[in-house]
DNA sequence: GTGAAAGCGCTAACAT
DNA sequence: ATGTTAGCGCTTTCAC
């Protein structure tokens, strides 16, 4: 028997409102009907509806962060730092897996456009960002990436200034035979872009024979190492694109007694333990951060600064 | 200026209920009057209000998902196996992060209470089997473990066989120096309990030396490693309680120049990748079932086989 | 085939 | 300080 405001206020032998107003700890009641209300709900174990006071205020204090894939730890750490931020504020988080495939990610547009989110964190995207400027209409979206020129609300990292610094020291220190692992191709992924950039700006055109794309994860890496160490010429450093990837090679070369550099990126536990160099790309903080965002509602554009660590 | 219903019904000259029927795709709206309505929908950017449908339907399709913390790629097996279930089901799922903080856990229930969600999955928990039960009447609860005798739906791994398994094979082998790891000690935690029965089974009381506690990933597994490989009598067999940690204390050993066996549990990458064995604990599988009974809302222990992987 | 109207459970403006 | 009532936006009988 599922009891609401009106049966208690009955049981209570009081008007609706006044219930209402305990509940939310409005002033102006007297502690007489208060105390009286309070034993009413304790005694029947009641409590308020949330989706009614949800349609009532218009919100649901919950927001909804796309994520590629949850298994990337990647993300783990950015849902992390939303998460902890979350909480404090009394929101709650639902994940909204994409798989990178446009129409689901489009389907989760639409429910802010429902109003089951307060607001949208794009930790990743498939869709142009021109096109999720055009959704931010339907309410708040944070993305975490640079997002240029766009109206899009951005919390990023400056990695090309990491890259640069990376690159610029590998340059000094003579090296100049240096592979990439990229995750997405540097068609669609910012980051990629990025990497590029940097590597041509030290060290002008790259071989393609020293470009492994679609690397994600451990899987890939071992597939990148596998190729890299069976070249003729094979390079002195890997500059990958996540840390998970960089331990994976690390093995291979390892495994075959190969000595070449590996460098990661995200300082996720692992590289530490292995000892491998990496860039810190702050994800907890951009994802505390991006929470704030979304909550506040506000536009703006935040960029933090990542750093090299040598190992 | 958010359209509502109404306005749709006006803009289109017809009813509501009309509207609210080919919006639901129920028969009996003439064709004329459908594409009208449709029309105006498309034109106006229109979609309906989820807060105001859950209201009426009493359903939020939506599940809450408790998780000590998401960081523990343990948990993220489980996720994963929910999200795709879910997403097939056109249901969304809230993360609801405990830390084992009971009071967390406890709100967690309440806002099943609420209608918040329409169920819960528990990945790990603090509270009592016994408290857990009471809050069934709120909703679905379902949990990622043997849940006994206790009135609570349960999707599990039979690890109890596999650690028998395990602990029966090195016993076989002539092995007696066998150390443990576990997560939350065995006071609180059922795999805890369950790895000293079988340990007990097969060798007897166990020599506390060969016991540390509170091991949950890597940085855990460094701990327990430089603490086993400074003992007089270094162990021959580390039986860690997952595969992160088993990593790092592999790790550990093979840096310091012993040969130590390590396994793992839940079959990650990770231990495949460094040709650790470790125990296949289905957990994806685990998220799959678990969402499928909060979803039609069934009470049922599903316990799954698990199985031990040799490497 | 279509529409009017009664809720779903709550909040808040308005009256007293 | 307390009660009455009009919504929030939608679905669903129940008439016609």
């Amino acid at each position: 028997m599922k009891l609401n405001i009106k049966d208690i206020a009955k049981l209570s032998g009081c008007s609706v409102s006044t219930v209402s107003r305990v509940l939310n700890q409005h002033p102006y009641v007297s502690e007489e009907k208060k105390e009286r209300i309070l034993k009413v709900i304790a005694e029947h174990d009641y409590a308020p509806n949330s989706q009614a006071r949800d349609l009532q205020s218009g919100e649901s204090k919950t927001i909804g962060v796309i994520v590629p894939a949850i298994s990337l730890i990647y993300f783990d750490q950015i849902i992390n730092g939303i998460l902890e931020n979350a909480f404090e504020k009394g929101y709650m988080v639902t994940l909204l897996p994409s798989n990178y495939d446009k129409a689901k990610e489009k389907y989760y547009f639409t429910q802010l456009k429902n109003k089951r989110f307060d607001g949208i964190i794009v930790t990743s995207r498939v869709h142009e960002m021109a096109e999720i400027e055009k959704f931010t209409k339907y309410g708040t979206i944070v993305c975490c990436e640079d997002t240029g020129d766009y109206l899009v609300s951005g919390v990023y990292v400056d990695r090309l200034a990491a890259y640069n610094q990376v690159f610029a020291e590998l340059k000094a220190q003579g090296k100049n035979k240096i592979a990439l692992t990229l995750g997405r191709s540097q068609l669609i992924s910012n980051s990629a872009r990025l990497t590029f950039e940097a590597y041509q700006k030290n060290f002008g055109p790259l071989n393609p024979d020293y470009l492994v794309d679609n690397c994600y994860d451990g899987p890939g890496g071992i597939i990148a190492g596998d190729y890299f160490s069976q070249l003729k010429d094979v390079p002195e450093v890997v500059f990958t694109n996540n840390d998970e990837t960089a331990v994976a090679i690390f093995q291979v070369f390892q495994r075959k007694g190969l000595t070449v550099q590996v460098i990661g990126q995200s300082n996720m536990y692992v590289s530490e333990a292995m000892g491998i160099s990496t860039i810190d790309l702050q994800l907890s903080e951009i994802g505390r951060l991006a929470f704030d965002l979304v909550c506040t509602k506000e536009y703006q554009k935040i960029c933090l600064k990542s750093e090299y660590i040598k190992r």
